[in-house]
DNA sequence: CCCGCTTGGGAAAACGTTTTTCTGCCGGAA
DNA sequence: TTCCGGCAGAAAAACGTTTTCCCAAGCGGG
């Protein structure tokens, strides 16, 4: 099909059709659009209606050509996308799509072929920029050979300390829930939480031992339930606790699923919650807080909040004022039936 | 800084560097990379190993600009990234990361402006096809305004039958449920499951009717129990059957929460599951299923395979086999120990 | 009245590929 | 020996922008 001259090519309109309508050459057009150089008002006003009119969108391709940015970061997940990582990713979706950058995602799978896989296929499209999450809070090695593009971890620290972190503050997490508790007139305190090899559970575990001691207080069995993060281990620990401190008056949780399973655990024994013992979670998982009997006071992680902060320091990274270091997002204590 | 005349510039490589370690021109080293027309073996060997040596990697933005193909497709979930959407979501992305196609991830959260937004965007950056998946079964009219890109619809089928989409098979899943409890002898089923304007719960009580018809059964309640996704619900519901109809020796949930929920209702009156009543599930949740007491005989309707189905099909949209219609992913049955 | 400065806008050179066309060259057949 | 066909490879034309340079006109001041 040959186009009639003067006339718009078959299918999209391009930058040379608007030109020709509104009577300007092509590079007169792409400076009424981008806003660079000087010309009259009513030109400009004169390509903005041809715009309208033909309803043009510039071929992002050409433009990404031109001047090397591509409006795109990847965002690796290195676990599957799960309970954790998608509020983080959603968060990061949420500020990035503002602007016009898209995301790219990558799933890993906890694969380092697949992690590297992934790694030159965003370099080969030239992404501006990097968002790596994982499941755990554990820090994990930062990629390799990512040199020029700006990086940024969220809820899964980089171990190099140069490298921008953005995770959840787990201290302010154990001090809600500690100072809630205590608050509420509980002293004797047990901590009921997942492995020890956690790096989640381990922090937590430490900075509640060490807010209590603030109070002059110990743990009410005298040390940390270290186990699974499962509700048969919550309901385990609880015989368990209950059986070493029966005067215990409250339970601190690594995680909704496990206060969930202590909670289980104190109804069948006959033991009233939240009048004789108070349960905090931790996660904020809806879905467990809720359903849980009596539903569940718990540690929200604002986990999208991590997300977007992610995003936003990315793109300060992206403009070239990178804040290296760990940034933390708090903690906020929701309170349900269960305290 | 100016290049040595005959030395790679500065920067990544690009194909005239490869070209000239290699000694030939541009459009040959791009022949013997893309394997279109004719050279000397020789001089093929000698740009790969130029290739090899400079690790050049092709400008993706320049090829895409040429070729109109962008090697990537939308990946648009209408719903926030929930616990569906997101099985689909990795299984798309595992069958297409496979091939050189990446996924731009797009969340519309159900708001009809954000999804127009995200649409442009995609037209923009000239995705090769689209994935639309939502949270729920219910059809959803389709996209408007996408006439020329090729567009698979998963989870949630489209409105149009000519359009592509595939969907769980509900039918599959309530056969599986009904046939395995006959098999171990149970014939007063009661079903109780969600919301009676969701498709999902429609859609499965049907089948389940229809079923125990052709044993020439009824559902021992002699009505379906329409409610909420809920273990809240299940809970409620459980009590009613059993005052209804106390000789009720299975109850099939419409999905996991109600079956946990029952399941719990269940051990607190002392009847044994699945001793004297059996459970079973929907949607193989593993942390529902697994915490469940017992753990949940459940179906799994395998929505990562239908995340790969869409995606497969979609590749054949774009490759202009389209195959309109609904197509189905059967379930699998879960055996735990609750039936 | 002329000169230089500003200002609007056009022409053209990038950006890095792919694809099409074109040019030698060689071998084989008349 | 002279064509002709085929083939390897070079040259050049896309793809659709942005940006840099350049020119012409207008205007004020000397």
């Amino acid at each position: 099909m040959t186009a009639v001259p003067g006339s718009p090519s078959a299918g999209r309109a391009k930058l040379a059709d608007v030109a020709r309508l509104a009577g300007v050459s092509v590079g007169t057009a792409s400076k009424a659009l981008t806003g660079n150089g000087r010309m009259r008002p009513e030109t400009r006003q004169r390509v903005l209606a041809a715009v309208e009119e033909l309803d043009f969108r510039p071929n992002q391709h050409a433009q990404s050509l031109h001047t090397g940015r591509s409006w795109t970061v990847g965002l690796m997940t290195t676990d599957g996308i799960g309970r954790f990582s998608t509020p983080v990713l959603l968060g990061a979706e949420d500020a990035l799509g503002a602007g016009k950058i898209s995301v790219l995602l990558c799933d890993t799978r906890g694969d380092a072929i697949r992690e590297q896989h992934h790694l030159r296929n965003l370099m080969d499209r030239r992404v501006d920029g990097i968002i790596v999450t994982g499941r755990r809070t554990d820090p994990r090695p930062p990629l390799k050979g990512i040199e020029p593009i700006p990086t940024v971890y969220a809820l899964s620290p980089s171990t190099d300390p140069d490298d921008i972190s953005v995770v959840s503050d787990d201290r302010s997490g154990a001090q809600l829930a500690v100072e809630h508790l205590l608050a509420t007139g509980r002293t004797r305190i047990a901590h009921v939480t997942g492995p020890a090899h956690h790096a989640a559970a381990q922090d937590r575990a430490r900075h509640t031992v060490e807010l209590l001691k603030h109070s002059s207080l110990e743990l009410a069995t005298g040390r940390v339930h270290f186990g699974e993060w499962s509700e048969a281990w919550g309901r385990r620990a609880a015989e368990a606790v209950l059986h070493i401190a029966p005067d215990t008056d409250a339970f601190f949780c690594g995680n909704d699923q496990i206060a969930r399973g202590v909670a289980d655990t104190l109804r069948e024994n006959g033991l009233d919650v939240p009048g004789k013992v108070a349960i905090v979670g931790y996660d904020n998982w809806d879905i467990m807080a809720l359903a849980c009997r009596p539903p569940l006071t718990t540690i929200d992680t604002d986990l999208s909040e991590v997300g977007r902060q992610a995003a936003l320091r990315l793109l300060d990274a992206i403009g070239s004022r990178p804040e290296p270091g760990r940034h933390t997002v708090p903690c906020r204590l929701v309170v349900r039936e269960s305290s």
